[in-house]
RNA sequence: GGCCCCGUAGCUCAGCCGGAUAGAGCAACUGCCUUCUAAGCAGUAGGUCACAGGUUCGAAUCCUGUCGGGGUCGCCA
């Protein structure tokens, strides 16, 4: 039950009377008003904003906004859920609801328990197929903190679609094509030599020089003996490649999976050109050159200071100006291979073969140059009716109370994901991680996050669950044998719910899946993770209001039917705090003793 | 120099497909522990929403420009 949308529809309806009448345009785009919590509770329980959003189409008919606003209000007055429906301000409709629609709110959540707050169909009345990319960290090493960001919002994200009832596939692109992963393997070799006792010295410059592939190098020598060490490059590096990507793909697999993030698709793009459909990046781009967007010619050069290196020569290009890029992009590399970009686009093109309706690409802040080449490629591919949308996560600056944790890459000595991880725990790096927009950066201090207290959201939100937890089993003491199953207490008498403290609580709940439904919509999931600490927040303040007034406390020995009521209340708070944190992959403790 | 992101309270940040008197937490100040867990709560104070224009009945939100911070800039991934 969402009571906003529920309202949504039911003026649609009045709209629609209106337009029958001939007084508004048959064609309104009734997507266009909103049906949301007024500024302020004492204003109401819904505003609607149809008159000023309408205006100019109602004017002939109307007037002015607050006229046709009063109209809608006085038809809506007719509703037997509403009380009050009044005009405020330039044209809001403030609408007070009958207070039985809220018990009917609370037993429609218990009754949907896990359930309330997945809306069926998504927004717009259209589940989407979508697919989220995310981490596609490079496999030439563990994952560092910045990748974590990507890896839980993206996760997160797909937790949160799928909620919202779209059918989501997550997935993971392994670059393993380029000159990175060659670096890669040759380190591997070295490694390898070492393992089998000679003195490598230093790692040269241009490879990798963390002592995670030392492990990788025992591996190889276990399974190889001396058969990779008086052979040429051009014999091993094959051989080697394939083994220590894989090796590192188990680590980033097993880093993810510390974190509760499993993908279900492992794209490789070395598998774009030798994989069983054949030269997938020439396909792509013959498809793109069918329809005349591949062309050779010279590109501008770069404006203010000239690389380098800087060639003025013929390319290979496609053409993503027409499709809003700032210039044409190359998809040929000057030796002929594919560049990065070209990979993407047949990559891309997979995706869009999949059937999907909507692509969605967590990258690091770093490729935001990247995002509208990209853009163009899914219009193009697509015909435009493929959305992609780009998210970008910002760094993270690793703090220890107060203090900026040293983050050295020389000599690959670096903070990973795993050390943070295996320090704080999962729950705090994923819901700090998502209490941030994800396009703003982050400070992540190692020690706040594992502070028992409420500067520490984490914290302050679990424990508002464990509370409420609390609360249902001192009611078992209290009434021994009570049923505090969902069904009994949706049966108990709601109306008892007055307070209001209470029904603020009943009204935050209520919102749910308003929250849901608009966080899923623009791929926000950090909205969860406001909306989870403001309603610890006002269970947490009507829990203390019981300190003084006694007759407040959920708990009643002497008022067993209040005490229910309230049960109800508390019951469908923690079916909440659990579903909202369950969709940010953060688990909700029954206790924290 | 081009492009992208950001600029909101002393600090950290919400709010942004236009809507009512711009919110929260921390820090500051004032109160509240013989307790259904004080691991908390209530209250006070704190703002030219970077700046200047524009669109609009209405702009923190949209557009243009300026300033400041970050990122990025033909063959890397």
């Amino acid at each position: 039950m969402n009571i906003f949308a529920d309202f949504h529809a039911r003026i649609a309806t009045i709209l629609g009377r209106f337009a029958a009448a001939g007084r508004l345009p048959q064609d309104l785009d009734l997507s266009r008003f909103v049906v949301e919590p007024p500024r302020e509770a004492a204003l109401g329980d819904l505003a609607v904003n149809a008159a000023m959003v309408f205006a100019k189409e109602a004017k002939a008919s109307f007037g002015s906004p607050r006229v046709f606003a009063a109209e809608l209000a006085i038809a809506l007055a007719d509703d037997p859920d509403v009380a009050q429906a009044e005009v405020a301000g330039p044209g809001f409709i403030n609408i007070r609801l009958k207070p039985h629609i809220f018990p009917a709110v609370l037993r429609a959540a218990l009754a949907a328990g896990a359930k309330f707050g997945a809306s069926p169909q998504g927004r717009g009345g259209r589940a989407q197929k979508i697919n989220v990319e995310y981490v596609s960290a490079n496999p030439t090493g563990p994952m560092h903190v910045g990748h974590g960001r990507g890896a839980v919002f993206g996760d997160a994200l797909a937790s949160l679609l799928e909620f919202a009832g779209h059918e989501v596939t997550r997935e993971y692109y392994i670059n393993d094509a380029g000159a990175q992963v060659d670096a890669l393997a040759r380190s591997a070799h070295m490694r390898y030599r070492e393992a089998l006792g000679e003195n490598i010295g230093a790692i040269p410059e241009g490879l990798y020089p963390g002592d995670y592939l030392a492990p990788v190098g025992r591996a190889l020598a276990a399974k190889f003996g001396r058969g990779l060490l008086d052979r040429p490059e051009s014999e091993w590096l094959e051989l080697v490649r394939v083994a220590t990507i894989e090796a590192m793909m188990d680590m980033i697999r097993a880093d993810l999976a510390a974190l509760n993030i499993t993908h279900e698709v492992f794209f490789s793009e070395r598998s774009l050109t030798r994989g069983e459909g054949g030269d997938r990046v020439a396909q792509a781009i013959d498809y793109l050159r069918e329809k005349d967007l591949v062309y050779v010619g010279r590109l501008p050069p770069p404006k203010g200071q000239l690389p380098d290196d800087w060639e003025d020569r013929d390319q290979t290009l496609f053409r993503s100006t027409q499709f809003g890029d700032d210039v044409d992009r190359p998809l040929l590399k000057s030796d002929g291979g594919y560049t990065y970009f070209a990979s993407d686009i047949a990559y891309h093109k997979v995706k869009i073969d999949g059937g999907f309706d909507t692509l969605i690409d967590v990258w690091g802040a770093d490729h935001g140059g990247y995002v509208k080449r990209m853009d163009a490629a899914v219009k193009a591919l697509s015909a435009g009716k493929v959305a992609l949308d780009v998210k970008l996560c910002q760094l993270v600056k690793l703090m220890r109370a107060g203090e900026p944790v040293k983050m050295s890459k020389r000599s690959g000595d670096f903070v990973t994901l795993r050390e943070v991880v295996d320090e704080v725990g999962v729950d705090a790096v994923r819901f700090m991680m998502l209490f941030r927009k994800n396009d703003a950066p982050l400070e992540f201090d190692l020690a706040k996050v594992i502070d028992q207290s409420k500067d520490n959201a984490v914290f302050y939100v679990q424990y508002a669950h464990a509370r409420a937890r609390s609360v249902l089993r001192q009611a078992l003491a209290a009434f021994p044998g009570l049923d505090i199953s969902a069904a009994a207490l949706a049966a108990a008498s709601l109306d008892l719910l007055v307070d209001e403290g209470e029904l603020s609580l009943v009204k935050m709940l209520a919102q749910f899946p308003r929250v849901v439904e608009s966080a899923g919509f623009a791929h926000e999931p950090h909205r969860i993770a406001f909306y989870l600490h403001e309603l610890a927040s006002l269970f947490h303040a009507q829990w203390n209001r019981g300190k003084d007034a006694h007759d407040l406390r959920f708990v009643n020995e002497n008022k067993r039917d209040l005490t229910c009521a309230r049960l109800a209340l508390i019951l469908c708070l923690s079916t909440v705090l659990a579903t909202g944190l369950g969709v940010l992959g953060v688990s909700a403790p029954d206790e924290m003793r």
